[in-house]
DNA sequence: ACACCCCTACTGCAAGTTGCAGTAGAGGTT
DNA sequence: AACCTCTACTGCAACTTGCAGTAGGGGTGT
């Protein structure tokens, strides 16, 4: 049977429709540059162009590169008219996984230590991403961009991933003064500060922002 | 072989920490209460507990419920043990999967409708979980949590998925104003805007809120 | 009384995805 | 010539998902 295409397939047909990409460089760049919208394993991306090839949106031909044959693979017509037609179509709900958030929701099984650990671990995983796009930022002020047409689609994306952080960095040093003044991590319940938080939370409030608009109720 | 402990195997063992549940309302609350954390299908969530008592960490006995036989799963003193363990482990680095962005980053294969279209959708499946949770924490003032004792941590818990979407909706409507100002999706490249926007980004410097401090470089 | 339908409570299976081990050539080192 | 490392992949088992299918309980219609 045909091979169904993915959402991971198209991201690959995006690429190619760049430029011609040799396989290895093909999966590194999208690893790369789609990590914090779309990460996929190394192993998938070397099989998409694959199945490409095998539907017609994409041809292949081996040319010699770094002493060895590699096969380059082109963006078809086909493979243009598939891409424009996934451009209009809904696009899956977004997917969130946060190993340290789930850690936390059970924090009542460990230390207060193990909560803090937690934290800590996210703070470095976010940390290091963040450090990376800021650094990427300057890179393309020295004209460091590899395909300059597309600098103000990359920008808008890192405007994202910048604000993600920060709003994720924030939380950290808040749930961490919170937890600081817990005695213990378990049976706590509705405490009059937890009290205070959820009736911000249920009027929309922002906890580390009191005096940010909440989103407009209709009135 | 014996099976291994997967993080969700971990997250299904402490929700049978908390009480013995039958198979159906074991999976449907994993899915109610780890969906912003650890989203996870509800065909894996029914293998988790079996798993689980494969592996000694729950037992499982027959009882009556809603006029049918139904396993009921407990946690035996092995899997509190398991649990107490992995409390005390790194955790997976964050992962965030989100088609609307994927888009955006290739909104020049599109329409500038396409792009409006894609912010549109991330808007709504953002909104469906916000309201949900302004609605859960309104329950909660109600005397509506399920387990009262742990109600400290879910709103810890809560304070981030509002934190998130409140980011995550101020930069879709950004991003809104920032596309309305082009001409076209296309070749753009680094404008002055998005030269702007790229020098505050290379400084650590939120475009949305140019005024907060940015983290404090090492002085 | 019996058929019919919907809801609850799952199970089986094919297909998508990941991690890891393994392979194989190019180029440098001892 | 042997050895090692780096690049550039491939094969495979195990994990995960979506979807179709099954099967019992309860209510409604005739």
């Amino acid at each position: 049977m045909a091979p169904k295409m993915t959402t991971s397939s198209y991201a690959v047909l995006a690429l190619l429709d760049l430029k011609p990409w040799a396989g290895y460089e093909l999966t590194h760049q999208a690893q790369r540059s789609l990590r914090y919208a779309w990460p996929k394993s190394e192993r998938l991306l070397y099989s998409e162009p694959k199945k490409l090839v095998e539907l017609g949106f994409a041809s292949t031909h081996q040319e010699d590169l770094g002493g060895r044959t590699r096969n380059i693979y082109t963006i078809t017509s086909a493979g243009r008219e598939a891409l424009k037609e996934w451009t209009s179509t809904r696009t899956q709900p977004p997917r969130i996984e946060i190993e340290a958030l789930l850690r936390l929701l059970f924090a009542d099984h460990g230390s207060r230590e193990d909560a803090f650990g937690a934290l800590d671990d996210l703070e470095a995983d976010i940390g290091e991403h963040h450090d990376a796009i800021v650094e990427l930022m300057g890179s393309y002020l020295d004209g460091g961009h590899p395909f300059p047409d597309r600098t103000h689609l990359s920008v808008l994306f890192a405007t994202f991933q910048i604000e993600m952080f920060k709003t994720i960095q924030r939380w950290i040093e808040f749930a961490r003064a919170e937890i600081e003044e817990w005695p213990t991590t378990q049976d706590l319940g509705m405490t009059p500060r937890t009290e205070t938080l959820t009736r911000l939370l249920a009027q929309d409030i922002s906890p580390l922002n009191p005096w940010d608009d909440p989103t407009p109720p209709d009135t």
